[in-house]
DNA sequence: TTTGTATTATTTATACTACAAATATAACAT
DNA sequence: ATGTTATATTTGTAGTATAAATAATACAAA
């Protein structure tokens, strides 16, 4: 195996070995980018990749295996392997399991979902129609039976997915269907952090419900709105470091 | 091969055919998530899956080696296969190619680039340091000697890149690492949409540089730096819907 | 000519065997 | 207690074989 410098990324370099796999995966990888194939292009079939590469069969396979699963290629008997637009969030919405990462993991992607949904205000005003109103409307009224802002995470994901829904980008809202579950794990798992906060931000009548983000929406009053979607999402910010 | 039902998202369903590679990575996957395995658990090796499983290791080597892409899992020699924390955007980043990407992709990834950018403003804004506006003043100072916003690609990548490390996010950081090179593409291809606005906007002095982004960063003027990112960005949203 | 059917050849998907290389563990010696 | 050697285990790579799917071709019938 063939040893190689890493940058993880956070500064400290380490040595990694490099299978005859990876090598693989990264040669066509860049193959596909420096002779800039495009979908529906097609790549040589196994054997005579296998062949070109005075490698084994098996090995080209595990390689390719790894892009078709990235959803770069696609094989078919008797065709062979053609090029196809992959998805993005493939590799993301496989790996996310709040049970893997680590506290200041699980911050940061909660952290960059506030984000998310705070950068695209502009975007929702200007797109929002008639028939958003009326579908959050249907949401936020059967969330009016619980508790302000203790909806069953079904509810609050969905008033959320409507939200980004308006803003009409597909990615977006891939992300953020993808990583809410992580933001459902830290509700529960700092809800001791996270229950006093709101107490006391509903008893100075300051907490920011669902209802009223949809009012500033209905109201389409874009400066309420940014107001109202930082108080209600803030609040998760850095949930740790919060005092109890 | 499995026929199973897929969701591509776009509301159509469609058929698949999935793997017996495909069936195992799943279960792999969902085996990982529903025992909560946390980083340091180790799976079976190869060899007792495949016979747990009744399968080839062959095929259970094409599974494992897709998680072991992923970052998900680890295998070493007379250890086997452990769990481990993985990055989040190893796949975004294998399959970003901007020579794979529909128009319609490229304008949505621009968008979201745009959108995390502007929704950052707060963290920046509350962890900005000296420090940060000295090192963005170099970059700002070595841009100097070119046109305003024709700086080189390099160049604005290392701007846009040393503000969102204010920010601190490092997942927004390696996102944005990782498409950049859809913007440059972008504004390669669209150059003809985007000069004569540029060029409008100059004569009119609503040209927002890096030079003005740094300014209100400088003055610690949250509300100008707002208006100035989106003044800066929004140019390029939706670029293949603008006239030339 | 067009349409349908059977045949053939190609290519992926899966299974199985074999062995080299790495290395954790155990056994042993100092 | 420490260092060395031997052993056993496990991954990584190579190779062969076969089933299943299917594109391409040839052929037959309308």
């Amino acid at each position: 195996m063939k040893k190689v410098h890493m940058n993880s990324g956070n500064g400290k370099i380490q040595f990694a070995t490099k299978t005859l796999v990876d090598q693989v995966e990264e040669r066509i990888i860049n193959y596909i980018r420096d002779s800039k194939l495009k979908p529906g292009d097609t790549l040589p079939n196994e054997t005579q990749l296998s062949q070109d590469m005075g490698i084994s069969r098996n090995v080209t396979r595990e390689a390719m295996s790894r892009l078709r699963m990235l959803g770069l290629i696609q094989s078919r008997t008797k065709r062979g392997i053609t090029i196809v637009e992959p998805p993005l969030f493939v590799g993301l919405e496989k790996v996310t399991n709040p049970y893997l990462f680590s506290e200041e993991t699980i911050m940061s992607i909660i952290e960059m979902r506030i984000a998310l949904e705070v950068g695209i205000t502009d975007f929702i005003f200007d797109k929002i129609t008639d028939q958003d109103i009326n579908e959050l409307d249907k949401i936020v009224n059967q969330g009016s039976i619980y508790d302000d802002n203790n909806w069953p995470v079904d509810l609050e994901k969905a008033f959320h997915m409507r939200i980004y829904q308006i803003a009409g980008n597909p990615f977006i809202s891939q992300f953020q269907k993808i990583v809410h579950i992580i933001f459902e794990y830290a509700k529960n798992n700092y809800d001791s952090h996270i229950k006093p906060i709101n107490k006391k931000l509903k008893a100075e009548g300051k907490l920011i419900t669902h209802l009223d983000l949809f009012n500033t929406l209905k109201e389409k009053d874009r400066k309420k709105y940014v107001a109202a979607i930082k108080g209600h999402l803030y609040l998760y910010r850095d949930l740790n470091k919060k005092s109890k």
